[in-house]
DNA sequence: GCAGACTGTATACATTGTATACATCGGCTC
DNA sequence: GAGCCGATGTATACAATGTATACAGTCTGC
């Protein structure tokens, strides 16, 4: 009983970069950002295939782009997180901190 | 390309759940922690089933309980994390805190 | 008008999450 | 000592999530 309840992996990360990238939450803005700051690269399709399943679970919102292109395509998709996806990543957030609660030891030993 | 990269949503609650119950990680010790720290109550077989797969990838290992059972049943298996498993947990952790680097505000709001 | 860039869509398949049903092993009770 | 019962563990099946590759529009500039 996951679904609606707990975030996968991934979609956590995918909301977070698109906090982080606040009112540039483009398809690709968030490619970066998770290249960058999660140290995972996926394909531009994986990403969209995420970003619309959680737009269909309320996680996620977007509307296009109002100026045309420049550089030609389609029109681009800006998403955003909504308060449910916000409060999906609260929920995920404090679990960990009380799973790792105590464990710090633990977490922080360096591997040669 | 997760496999063996990046943890599972799951699975990483319940590699820490190991770690939190240390020498008595029993599967249903795990299954309380699971529900008692993660808010996340499945059934035996789902936990087998992840705690199997991820033995497989070099994440957890077990040995059968030396004394004989007092309640009868089969001899409990004992978990514990490997080395790797701790080098995934670390790498997921270091992750997290990296995006939620500067996310503070939003994280902690609180909904009414 | 055609090549090429940039962006989004469709489809397919692997991995992970999860439950239900089944099997096994003592101890008890008669 | 046969059978029930509680305590584990195993097998199987299916749903949800992760992820890639291939395809399709839409501008710009020759």
């Amino acid at each position: 009983m996951a679904p609606s309840d707990f975030p996968g992996d991934f979609e956590q990360v995918v909301l977070l970069a698109i906090l982080r990238r606040r009112d540039e939450a483009f398809a690709l803005e968030i490619l970066d950002e998770l290249e960058a700051t999660a140290d995972r690269s996926v394909s531009r399709g994986a990403l969209y295939r995420t970003l619309d399943r959680m737009t269909d679970k309320g996680w996620v919102t977007w509307e296009v782009e109002a100026s045309t292109p420049d550089r030609g395509g389609h029109r681009r998709r800006l998403f955003a997180v909504t308060p449910a996806g916000l409060d999906v990543l609260r929920r995920s957030r404090s679990v960990l901190r009380r799973l790792w609660d105590g464990l710090e030891p633990l977490m922080e030993e360096r591997t040669p």
